[in-house]
DNA sequence: CGCAGCGCCTGAAGGC
DNA sequence: TGCCTTCAGGCGCTGC
């Protein structure tokens, strides 16, 4: 599932690819989600940004095409002449090339607004600070979680209180940080050792490429290798690297968790 | 306004 | 072998 470092991975590759090209056109699955892709024929993409998991083309003419992969979108480069094969949610003609979202569970997410006008995606209109900010302080942090008494892995989650964590990051900072998933609250110093640990697992999984599990992919088609760093995330049953006890598995608002409770106390 | 609950999707894996 | 069930989960929407 592309979180914060994976489409970072794939935005460093797709800007200099695309960036100056003209959207000569475009075609989309008829759902919803995806129909707008055709919005954005004939513009020029003038810029290509992250924000949290979200992709942000600048278009000219004053519009703005946000890309998001869900759990199992990718966007890839084509030739202009090959085939377009089934799980292709959305397309866009370049003059050399042609864009491709495949997204075989339809989660991902095609919109054209008028240039940062996001009143239609909520998400990405309340998003919360990027983790690689200099503004994402222990401060920030602990004042955004202090008011709200859901779990601290829900909240976190929420891309309100940071952007673009999902369950494996989730999981892995609130291991590094030994912090219980589920706790309600946190001291002012559990904030400070997340925050640390959620900027070095996101600085950590970019440089690797991204987590690959099974659908990840980069721009060109290859996989990420940040699997294999991976210290909590999918490794209940097997022993915890820090206190030797064993990872245990939970369900947490409705998320498979997988934590330490030796050296994750709430 | 916050948030719990639900629906969206389909391939893979496991049970029988 | 093949059918059925369960599971993975980010985000938008609805309603309290």
């Amino acid at each position: 599932m592309p979180e914060l470092p994976e489409v970072e991975t794939i935005v460093r590759e797709l800007r200099p690819r695309v960036s100056g090209k003209t959207i000569l056109s475009a075609g989309a699955h008829p759902s919803a989600k995806f129909a707008s892709a055709a919005a954005a024929i004939s513009a020029q993409i003038l810029s290509v940004q992250r924000r949290g998991k979200y992709i942000l083309f600048g278009l000219s003419q004053g519009r703005e095409m946000i890309v998001h992969l869900g759990m199992t979108g990718r966007l890839q480069l084509n030739p202009a002449e090959s085939e377009v094969d089934q799980y292709i949610r959305a397309w866009w003609q370049l003059d050399d090339a042609r864009l491709e979202l495949h997204d075989v569970r339809r989660f991902g997410r095609v919109a054209v607004v008028p240039t940062g006008n996001y009143t239609t995606l909520p998400t990405l209109s309340a998003l919360g600070p990027e983790p690689l900010d200099p503004h994402f302080s222990a401060g920030t942090l602990w004042t955004a979680t202090r008011t709200s008494r859901r779990a601290i892995k829900t909240q976190l989650l929420s891309q309100r209180v940071v952007a673009g964590i999902g369950n494996i990051y989730a999981d892995e900072a609130l291991w590094r940080a030994q912090i219980h998933p589920a706790a309600r609250r946190i001291t002012k110093a559990q904030a400070e050792a997340l925050r640390n640990e959620l900027v070095e697992v996101v600085e950590t999984a970019i440089d690797h490429g991204g987590t690959t599990l099974r659908d990840y992919r980069t721009l060109g088609g290859t996989i990420g290798h940040n699997q294999h760093h991976l210290q909590c995330y999918g490794r209940a049953g097997q022993e915890c690297l820090r206190c030797g006890g064993t990872l245990k598995r939970m369900v947490l608002d409705g998320r498979g968790t997988t934590f330490c409770a030796s050296c994750q106390k709430r």
